[in-house]
DNA sequence: AAACCCTAATGATCAGACCAATGAACAATA
DNA sequence: TATTGTTCATTGGTCTGATCATTAGGGTTT
C-alpha cells in the first residue's frame, strides 16, 4: 500500500449543513437582499415545506430558530404565521445570561462592563439627553422611593432595570441602548436572588446622579455611578458568598 | 343583563406556555441550580422525551432552542447527545447582525457604539496588556501587511476581525470582549460586500495604534483608533450610496 | 498491530394525523 | 341597527411512528 500523501496540506473539516439550516439562511438572505422587510409574512409552514422540498418538522426547525433569534415571531390560527420583527434584543440578554450562569464570565468581569458601558453610556447622554429624559427618570426614581423595601421586591426590581433602560434611551443611541440591556437584565436574577440591600439608600444615589447628569456633569455622574455600582458589587459578592 | 364588571380591574392577559419552553426553562433551571455543568451531556432525545412526558419533536424543538442559544452543542451517532458548553457569544453577535439588517440599529448608531466599546477596551488594555498580547497584535498587522489588497479580501476580512479580537483579549474582560465581538463580527459582512478601502493604509494606522498601546497613552491609542473608525464609516456611508 | 466489518445509539428528516387558537364571515338576537 | 354568538377554514403546536446517516465501540480478519 502506498504512503499517505501528506503533502497535500490542510484539508477543511466537511461540514455538514442541516436542512434547516438552509433555509434559515435563504430567509435571512432574503432580508439581506431588502426582499423581506418588518412586517412581512412568511407563508405557511405547510407552504414553505412544498417549496423548500422538505417536510414540515424541518421548516417547523428554522421558523424556531429564526424565532428565537428574535427575526420573526410566530401566530396562530387563520392570518397567522411568521412574521418579520424589527428584531429583538431578548436573544441578546438571554445569551449574556446563559454565559454568566455557564461560568463563562464572571460577576467581577460583568460588572466591570456595566460600568465600561454606562461611563460611555452617561457620556453620550450628557451631550443628548431632553427633559423629556430626565423627567421619566426622576419619575422612575420616585416610584422607587415609593416602594418600601420589604415587600414589593419584584416592582423594585423592575424599576431599577427600567431606571438603567430609561438612562440607555437617553444616550439617543439604539446599539448602546441595547448593550446596555445585556449587560443589565441578566441583573433581574441576581436582585431577586439576593433580595434588597437595605444597607444604603438606593433612590437618594440615584438622585444624586440625576442631578449631575442634569447639569451635563459628566465626571460628576460617573462618579456616582462608579460608586453606585461598587458598593452593589461588594452586596452581591458578600451575599452569595454567605 | 347585568352590567359588566368594570372594577375588578387589570386582568393579566393570558399567555400560554409552549412545551417546549418549559422544557428548556427545567433545563436552564438545572444550570443555574449547579446541578448541571458545562461538559455534561443531557439524555437523549428519546429518553427526555419519555421523562418530560412529550413527543420526541417536542424535546427536539427545546434542543434546538438550547443549541441556538449556545447552550448545548448537538452530536450525532452513539455517545453523540446535547453536551452542555460553556457557552457561545455567537448568538450575539448573530442578533447584532439581525438587528442591522432588519433596520432595527442604523450603521451610524452602530458605528458610535463600536467606538464607545473601543474607547473602554483601549482603556483596560492599557493597563493590562501584556508583552504577549502586544506581539500577537504586532503578528496580525503584520500578516494584514503583508496581504496585497486586490486579492485575498477574505482573508484580509478575517485579519481585522481576528484584530479587533486580540485588543479585546488585552482587556482581559471576558464580557468586555464578548460585547467587542457583538459590535465587531457584523462588520464582515460589510467588508466582504463593500470591498477593500484601498484610498489609505491600514497597517500604518494600527501600527501607530499599536505603539500608543504599547506606551499605554490612552488618549493617543483612542484618538488614533476614532480617526481610523471616522475614515471607514465615511467610506461605508459612500459605497453603500452609491 | 492494523485494517476492516458489524452493530447499537442517536440526531436529522420525513409522513401523516389531531388539537387549539385565531380571525373572518355569517347567523341570531336584542 | 348594533351587538352577540356560531361556524369554519387556516395555522402553529404536538403527537406517533418510521427511515436514514453518522458515530463510537467491539469484534474479526489480515
Amino acid at each position: 500500500m502506498g504512503e499517505i500523501a501528506r503533502k497535500t496540506g490542510a484539508f477543511i473539516p466537511v461540514k455538514t449543513r442541516r436542512a434547516f439550516e438552509e433555509i434559515c439562511d435563504q430567509i435571512r438572505g432574503e432580508i439581506q437582499a431588502g426582499n423581506l422587510v418588518p412586517g412581512d409574512r412568511l407563508p405557511s409552514e405547510r407552504d414553505l415545506a412544498e417549496q423548500f422540498q422538505v417536510s414540515r418538522s424541518t421548516v417547523r426547525e428554522a421558523f424556531r430558530t429564526l424565532e428565537i433569534s428574535g427575526v420573526v415571531t410566530l401566530h396562530k390560527g387563520s392570518k397567522g404565521g411568521a412574521v418579520l420583527q424589527r428584531g429583538d434584543n431578548q436573544p441578546i440578554t438571554q445569551t449574556m445570561h446563559d454565559l454568566l450562569m455557564l461560568g463563562s464570565i464572571s460577576l467581577q468581569d460583568f460588572t466591570e462592563a456595566r460600568v465600561c458601558i454606562q461611563k460611555e453610556i452617561i457620556e453620550l447622554a450628557c451631550e443628548r439627553a431632553t427633559d423629556e429624559d430626565y423627567d421619566a427618570i426622576e419619575q422612575n426614581i420616585a416610584r422607587t422611593s415609593e416602594i418600601s423595601l420589604a415587600d414589593r421586591l419584584e416592582e423594585r426590581t423592575e424599576l431599577t432595570i427600567e431606571f438603567y433602560s430609561l438612562l440607555a434611551r437617553a444616550s439617543k443611541n439604539s446599539a448602546m441602548a441595547i448593550l446596555m440591556s445585556a449587560i443589565t437584565e441578566p441583573l433581574r436574577d441576581y436582585l431577586r436572588r439576593l433580595g434588597p440591600d437595605r444597607s444604603w439608600n438606593v433612590a437618594e444615589s440615584r438622585l444624586k446622579f440625576l442631578g449631575h447628569l442634569r447639569r451635563r456633569d459628566k465626571d460628576a455622574a460617573v462618579a456616582e455611578m462608579v460608586a453606585h455600582m461598587t458598593r452593589l458589587h461588594a452586596f452581591m459578592i458578600g451575599k452569595i458568598e454567605s
